[in-house]
DNA sequence: GCGACAG
DNA sequence: ATCTTGTCGC
């Protein structure tokens, strides 16, 4: 999977912000397709204290949802957790495991905000501007945003608009029953109907939806494997070190 | 000044 | 994101 030109790596967080303010207005937050027969997730992951990064991307099919390709790639962070910049974080790592992909995906849904975000552009809508795909935002928690709990059912497949002066920039999605929500927000080239469809339709009796979570599962994989070759026969120095 | 703050 | 034990529920 290509990608555009624009390059995440080296950049310092002012000059972040005016990169975020300028690609904003090339967002285009409307439904760009009618049938998606291919989604797929995309994760990153790391071990504490260390520079590390491990990201995942998983493509699956609609509706079965069943796995039809995995990518990972390895590499060193290059920018710290800020939020609002998170996808100067993680963008770099993530591009290099979407240039493995074969199965092109119609969507992309990324964990973390979409247009949900300070200044309109999270890592879901600047990551679909790059690789020119429909992407959603599926967040565990809040970024940006205003929403009333009382206003969410309980139960699975209830929303309620996440919203910001009046404004609707997202939802909050219940996708289990009587379990925290998830926030939904478009993400680039799809609109905010389509993407919390889309969401429901990916959950599997989890919270999180199967492209993401299964993301998150190869993710994790993959970076155990990671410390394994880092620290052979970990166990027995520890036992008798 | 104070609270909030994706992963 | 990661570090962690027990615990509540289907």
């Amino acid at each position: 999977m290509k990608y555009k030109n624009l390059h995440p790596w080296d950049v310092d967080p002012n000059q972040a912000i005016q990169i975020q303010k300028q690609l904003r207005d090339q967002l285009i937050l409307q439904k760009t397709q009618e049938t998606y027969r291919r989604i797929a997730g995309a994760d990153v992951s790391y071990d504490k204290g260390s520079d590390i990064l491990y990201a995942a991307v998983v493509v699956l099919e609609l509706p079965s949802l069943q796995i039809i390709e995995e990518a990972s790639a390895v590499g060193r962070s290059t920018f710290p957790y800020i939020p609002g910049l998170l996808v100067f974080r993680e963008a770099p790592i993530l591009l290099k495991a979407f240039e493995k992909i074969r199965q092109e995906p119609d969507v992309i849904m990324f964990d973390g905000q979409g247009i949900a975000h300070p200044r309109g552009i999270g890592i879901a809508s600047q990551m679909g501007l790059w690789l020119d795909k429909p992407s959603i935002g599926c967040a565990k928690s809040k970024l940006f945003g205003d929403y009333r709990e009382a206003d969410l059912g309980a139960k699975a497949g209830s929303y309620t608009p996440l919203t910001y002066r009046g404004k609707i920039i997202g939802a909050v999605v219940r996708t289990r029953d009587n379990v925290s929500p998830v926030f939904v927000s478009a993400g680039h080239k799809i609109d905010l109907a389509t993407s919390i469809e889309l969401v429901l339709k990916s959950c599997q009796g989890y919270r999180i939806p199967e492209p993401t979570r299964q993301a998150h599962n190869l993710v994790n994989k993959i970076r155990v494997e990671g410390d394994k070759s880092k620290a052979p026969g970990g166990t027995q120095m520890d036992l008798f070190g």
